[in-house]
Parts: C-alpha cells; sequence; structure tokens
DNA sequence: ATAATCTACAACCGTATGGTTGTAGATACC
DNA sequence: GGTATCTACAACCATACGGTTGTAGATTAT
C-alpha cells in the first residue's frame, strides 16, 4: 500500500478522486502519458484498496476509498510517531551535557553537506 | 523515498538503527535471508538517504540518518493532511441532511455489474 | 449500421526489486 | 603467516514497475 503511494502521478491521482469522481479517460488527459499507462496507475491502486471503480455508461469512474485511505493515512502516522518519538530521545540524549559518547555526535549535522 | 520505507524488512532495519548502530552482518542475523539481502536493502536505504554508513575496523556500522527520516516524517503528515482535510470534507457532506445522493456512502459492494 | 469514444487487455522493452550464490578484498585474531 | 570474520560486488533468476503500442469489446451518437 504504501509502494501504492510511492508514486507522484498514483499520488495525483488519489487526491483528485478523493474529490470527485473521474473517468479513467478524463484522469488520462490530466498526465503526459498514454492512456494504458494511466489505466495501470488506477489497476495499482484499485489493487490496494484506495480506489473504486464504477461503472457509468460506457465511462468507469473512479473516486477514492475513503475507508482505506483512513487507514494508510493512519498507518503514516504511526510510523511518525513511532520515528518522532525514537527521534525526540535521540535529541535528548545528544542534548545531555554528560552523555558518554561524544563521538557519537551526528555524523554531519547538516551544513558540511559538501557531498550531497 | 517512500519507496524505499515500502518494504517491511527496510522500515524495521530503519526502526532499529535509529535506536543503536547496528553492523550490516548484525543486522543480517535478524532476518531470515542472506546477508547479501540485507547488504542491498542497506543500500537502497543509504541511496534514499535514510541510513549512514560509518566504518569502525572490519565492520560497517549503520546509523538511521535523522534529518532525513524527519522530512519523510514531515512529508508523511503533510500527505496525511492533505488527505484527512478531503476526507473530512467528504465526511460533512455526507452528513448533511439534504445532499443528493444518499447511495454515496456504501459503495463498497459491487457485487455484479451485469449486462447483456 | 457506422463512426467515435471509453475501456480492457496483451505483448513488448528497459529497468529495478528481492532474493540467491559465489568470489574477492580488508581487517582482526591466534 | 594463516584463518576466521565482515564487507563489497558481480552474476543470475523471477517478478514487478512504468511506460509504450496494438487489438478487441462495449457503449453512445449520428
Amino acid at each position: 500500500m504504501l509502494h501504492a503511494l510511492a508514486d507522484a502521478t498514483r499520488r495525483d491521482i488519489v487526491s483528485h478522486v478523493l474529490q470527485s469522481e473521474h473517468s479513467v479517460s478524463a484522469l488520462a488527459r490530466r498526465y503526459p502519458m498514454s492512456f494504458a499507462a494511466v489505466q495501470k496507475h488506477v489497476a495499482i491502486l484499485e489493487r490496494a484498496d484506495l480506489v473504486t471503480k464504477r461503472r457509468h455508461g460506457r465511462e468507469q469512474l473512479v473516486s477514492g476509498n475513503i475507508a482505506t485511505v483512513r487507514d494508510a493515512t493512519a498507518l503514516l502516522a504511526q510510523l511518525e510517531e513511532i520515528w518522532r518519538a525514537r527521534i525526540d530521545r535521540m535529541g535528548e540524549i545528544l542534548a545531555e551535557p554528560n552523555h558518554p559518547n561524544p563521538t557519537k555526535e551526528n555524523q554531519h549535522d547538516r551544513e558540511e553537506c559538501h557531498q550531497g
């Protein structure tokens, strides 16, 4: 599911179909790629249950699957929470004036990024 | 970067090396796969700047790259925020007593779109 | 019926993943 | 020096991605 969200085009599609339904061809017109490519992106999102398709005449209307997107956001928030806790803890340790191992200091805090 | 985080093993590695440094072989011992496989995971995380390696004798100690992880969590939080706003908005619309399409709330059931 | 549109699906290409094994180079230990 | 350990890297495999083109089916409009 994170994999499905790890593509900018797919995230954009999800954002749009969360606001209103769009047919696959309407979505395809928004991106500089073929219809089939967008169709595949929609299929991946559908497989991850992030969007749902609804037939309307000859069109296939795509809409965001609210429940699954909610699950995804919950998972992301959870990961973010866990990591933030760890980061905060490391910040505390580094801020301690008497922590035993100064060599553990941040490898390169940020300013000497001579090497991207 | 989301791609780098879209793998359970890699997320686990990040969690662990955020707490303390681990050599590549120490990490490899934690997972039911070969040393080379874990080495590749670490390489992917390193390419995404999520971890950093530091040489210590014959070992290569892996540690979480706090700044990039922070960026990642910020990005995730941002995505979550955008989507939550959309979701909340849809929730409001669905909660309105006079909105035109009440069947929209449970479009999860797509039994058979049969047509001949 | 014919044409135009929307969709689905298959085949193909180049590349990356996730995994394996094998080999070679450094480093530590005896 | 010899050996064990840690690492790097290459080759290989199966699968999937991201994209293309092409073809066929379904629906709408004329």
